[in-house]
DNA sequence: CGTGCCAGGTGCCGT
DNA sequence: ACGGCACTTGGCACG
């Protein structure tokens, strides 16, 4: 059990005393959260530039460095928790933060930091339901959505095109790759279940007794095409 | 241009209080950031939950509203801003933010608000390079380095099976489908490219005297064997 | 508005 | 580390 920390927050600080208030938090491994007028300049696997304006930036104890703007759940710019982070107060008076690691940078320039907060954020387990894993978990409880007389023999089964997501036989007793998917589709799902359907057919040796079905709750035209085209068929599966 | 305003920190509020000023910042369209112990509640596409922790919780003037841990530059949670914005001051003390439009909800429930800053963010143009369609214009400019004596007809040419990144001949004058990918691609890129082939083919009735050639600056060995399976080409360009 | 596709995709888990 | 794939993928541009 760690010490509790407070929350210290400071209006309008001087860049120079914001400098020392980041570096100390980052050497406590503790957050910080700034609101400021700054610019924005990214360098790595692609570059970019955010023009100057008021933003919320925020370094985190594992060492990210984002941006976050007026609009939109995503940041405007953001640095992964590795490499090194430097706080430096500039003699005209500019507060920069700058992430670099061995292939991207992100340097923040801030001309005014009107807030700056230093807390202690706290790991978090987060836990999802309705992922696709949930789908497969119904479709083995009940292999009649997939199909009537489905039997499932497999899940993750490996095919020298990838892991299949169901792998079972028909009432007929034929073999069939099913691929799940939680939402409605495109193109890519029918050449996905494409691909598996005929890596197994080449490993098995079974030229065309594997059969492809294709679960999602809906598919797009162009997926259906593809899946006729190729002979593969679609279970509808409402959530 | 609108008026300047000042940003404005609380130290502590109490939820009664907190809850007035995000419903104010809400109301003039400004942003409000709050530092504090929390759980977080979503549901919608699927459905997820956060322990009680302290948590990073920002409100845009866009509506949207999300929820940052200690690590990573993705949200825990967040709601997209649309919908309606809702803040209460419950009977044991809370504070609950929710954002609730037709299809999800996101649900904040505070226990303490540490730290409480209202702002105004600026929106923002962030432009970047380095982009697939970057790469696209270097190699118009340049066609051989899609292979040597290729000459470019077309970008975005339609195809039954969708928009072609570059269409063009090759130094034989045979017709060629070119695929460009800014990074290291798998086998979705191969598949992708032989639909449009195939598209391509049936549309144009020349039966298979279309290649296709994917341009990237690696490929997986999967996508490989796709491609020579397929008879299609890759062709390494480096950014 | 749906469809298709890029993204600095990110994150997870497997070899 | 590389690879394959899901993701509340998000976001844009085009029919």
């Amino acid at each position: 059990m760690t010490e509790p920390t407070e929350t210290t927050t400071h209006a309008d600080p001087a860049p120079a005393d914001a400098a020392v208030l980041v570096r100390d938090a980052v050497d406590a491994d503790r957050a910080a959260a700034l609101v400021g007028s700054c610019t924005v300049d990214y360098d790595g696997r692609a570059s970019g530039h955010v023009d100057p304006g008021v933003r919320h930036v925020v370094r985190q104890p594992d060492g990210t460095l984002l941006v976050h703007g007026a609009t939109g759940h995503r940041p405007l710019a953001w640095h992964a928790g590795d490499g090194d982070f430097t706080t430096t107060a500039t003699a005209d008076d500019r507060l920069v933060l700058r992430a670099e690691s061995n292939t991207e940078e992100l340097t923040v320039a801030l001309d005014a930091v009107h807030a700056l907060t230093v807390y202690d954020p706290d790991d978090a387990d987060k836990d999802v339901q309705g992922t696709e894993a949930d789908v497969v978990s119904r479709l083995l409880n009940d292999p009649d959505l997939v199909e009537s007389g489905f039997t499932p023999l497999a899940t993750e089964r490996d095919t020298p095109a990838g892991p299949v997501d169901i792998y079972g036989r028909d009432a007929n007793g034929r073999i069939c790759v099913v691929e799940v998917k939680r939402s409605r589709v495109g193109p890519d799902a029918a050449t996905q279940l494409d691909r598996y359907v005929r890596a197994l057919r080449e490993d098995l040796h079974t030229d065309s007794d594997i059969r492809g079905i294709l679960v999602a709750p809906s598919v797009t035209q162009k997926c259906r095409d593809i899946l006729l085209e190729r002979g593969h068929d679609f279970s509808p599966f409402e959530a």
